[in-house]
RNA sequence: GAUCUCGUAGCUCAGCUGGCUAGAGCAUUUGACUUUUAAUCAAAGGGUCCUGGGUUCGAGUCCCAGCGAGAUCACCA
């Protein structure tokens, strides 16, 4: 019956048996004249607080505690009962006995469900079996669940893992319902905290160089800075559309523009394209664009600054990824484009025509279609025979200038750009350049895009003459730098799914009723 | 978007080539038990078998369509 957990809310007045039962114990609650949702109660321990730090030698200290929580497990025995509270810092038995708690508190006591929320206060002990638990003096409910939880029995095993018996692991209900997944597996907080943890490191290191943290709109009358198909909105007041942004690139090089010499923004962007295990339709971007710079001291800041998050969040330079052992020690490899398609291929493709490259895929067995452009022909050969290759840390430099529309042109390299793409496990993390700053080589590029899209290519960029009118103004040589967050938090954390990094990762909707309730 | 696999109780799952009133463990209810711990013991309740069609004397099971999910591929960060 899974509609009935599905569309809850929109069958208000359907309850099964069991939720049924939670709240004619909740109207017998009241009746005893407990509030069932008080507003506050005062904790002065964590869970891990007591259980890791109560012995012989501090019990004084364990006297006096009061701790809150989800009741995860009830063992009742008649006039006493034990239960498990878990907090947001992990999980402490509780001993309630009749004649200590009181007669009345122990007729709510008889009455909790799993999931239910409870403040108790008391002292610690030991019990007889060794468990480090907390003797309830005084009982309050605090918040009577009514909804069923997907609680499974736990083992804690001799060696203090914990065995977990018919887990709640239908992975569509954990996406959908988070909160459930976050109670009933709890250590999935930790990849979350992680998350936190990273973005707060890398803020860190941004704003202890003296790199401003800004903010730029999401809301755009034109979007650009990649290439993609982004979503469309209406203002109705000024009844224009707008589009949520792809990137927020041009944005920032106008901060740059206007004099700031160091802009960096951590933001949701939002393309729609297709979902999987590394697509989710926002995600989180982080950009930073630093001015007198180029692509060099880019890479190099770009490796130390991912070292360094490493070493804060996992306090190692060595992150394991399905088993295999990726090094986070800087300097990372450097690789110009056709340097790896000689060394992955055996082929020069450098300079060659589309027909030539079309050739020289079939000769290596990439299956290519003859209506792609050159520049798709070379990336699906790279995709097929080079990325899966860059399983440490690398640096792919020196793009196809047809490729990246927004980078400088390279100083000694007729055809190429300034342009690094960072591939950690195969997959990219970074992208960044020496920006373009030539006004009249940025008009003919963009112009060039238009001519793409013109041509029926919908994620081609669009020409802003906003921004046009800004690298005009003039931007200072600058070197600009993109990383997907979500990517480097799947690496950092052993990830193979961006579902699993999200909160809250997109679904299709649920089916609701056919019958008109909604 | 394509292909494959899956959808049975609150959770985790059985249910063979179609055949009695659809099962188990946990969870729930009632009873016993004042240091238990996957507590135990006794009894009980709980199901639109994802949805809609079809084949059949008979469908959880077979067929078709739809919905949702997972995996793989394609596109992308």
């Amino acid at each position: 019956m899974r509609f009935a957990l599905r569309n809850r809310r929109t069958m208000a007045e359907h309850h099964n048996e069991q939720e049924e039962q939670r709240r004619n114990k909740l109207a017998e609650i009241r009746q005893m004249g407990v509030n069932p949702y008080p507003a506050t109660f005062t904790k002065t321990h964590d869970a891990h607080q007591i259980v890791t730090g109560f012995s012989d030698d501090t019990q004084e200290q364990f006297a006096d505690v009061a701790v809150a929580g989800r009741v995860m497990a009830v063992r009742r025995m008649g006039k006493a009962s034990f239960c498990h509270l878990q907090d947001h810092s992990g999980r402490v038995q509780i001993y309630f006995k009749r004649d200590d708690v009181g007669e009345e508190a122990y007729d709510v006591i008889k009455k909790l469900d799993l999931g239910d929320i409870v403040g108790v206060r008391g002292h610690v002990f030991k019990t007889q079996t060794g468990e480090t638990s907390v003797y309830a003096k005084e009982f309050t409910l605090l918040t009577k669940s009514l909804a069923m939880i997907p609680i499974a029995k736990e083992e804690v095993n001799e060696d203090g893992t914990v065995t977990r018996y018919d887990a709640f692991a239908d992975k569509e209900q954990r996406y959908r319902k988070r909160y459930l997944d976050l109670i009933a597996n709890p250590e999935i907080k930790d990849v979350f905290v992680k998350r936190a943890r990273i973005i707060t490191a890398m803020r860190r290191y941004f704003d202890e160089r003296g790199w401003l943290e800004v903010e730029t709109p999401v809301l755009q009358p034109i979007y650009g800075g990649a290439t993609a198909r982004p979503f469309v909105t209406h203002h109705n007041a000024l009844d224009i559309e707008l589009y949520l942004r792809i990137a927020d690139e041009l944005y920032l090089k106008r901060l740059i523009v206007g004099g700031f010499e160091g802009v960096y923004e951590i933001s949701k962007n939002f393309r729609n394209e297709g979902m999987d295990k590394t697509h989710n339709p926002e995600f989180t971007s982080m950009e930073i664009y630093v001015a007198y710079k180029d692509y060099l001291w880019m890479m190099e800041m770009t490796e130390d600054l991912l070292a360094t998050i490493t070493r804060d969040v996992n306090g190692s330079d060595i992150i394991t990824m399905n088993g295999t052992e990726i090094s986070m020690k800087p300097p990372f490899r450097r690789a110009r484009m056709f340097d790896l398609f000689q060394e992955h291929t055996g082929m020069n493709l450098r300079g060659l025509s589309r027909d030539e490259l079309v050739a020289a895929a079939q000769t290596i067995g990439v299956p290519v279609d003859p209506s792609w452009s050159a520049m798709k022909v070379l990336d699906e050969i790279f995709g097929e025979r080079v990325e899966h290759h860059l399983v440490q840390p690398t640096f792919v430099i020196d793009y196809p200038v047809e490729m990246s529309p927004l980078a400088k042109a390279h100083r000694s390299e007729p055809g190429l750009v300034e342009r690094f793409e960072l591939f950690i496990n195969g997959k990219e993390v970074a992208n960044a350049f020496s920006e373009l700053n030539d006004p009249i080589d940025q008009r003919q590029r963009l112009e060039e895009q238009a001519r793409i899209r013109a041509a029926g290519d919908f994620e081609a960029m669009v020409v802003d003459e906003d921004f046009l009118h800004a690298i005009e103004v003039g931007l200072p040589p600058t070197a600009g730098l993109g990383i997907g967050v979500d990517r480097v938090v799947m690496l950092l954390t052993g990830n193979d799914s961006i579902r699993d990094v999200v909160f809250f990762p997109q679904m299709r909707p649920e089916r609701t009723l056919s019958d008109g309730h909604e």
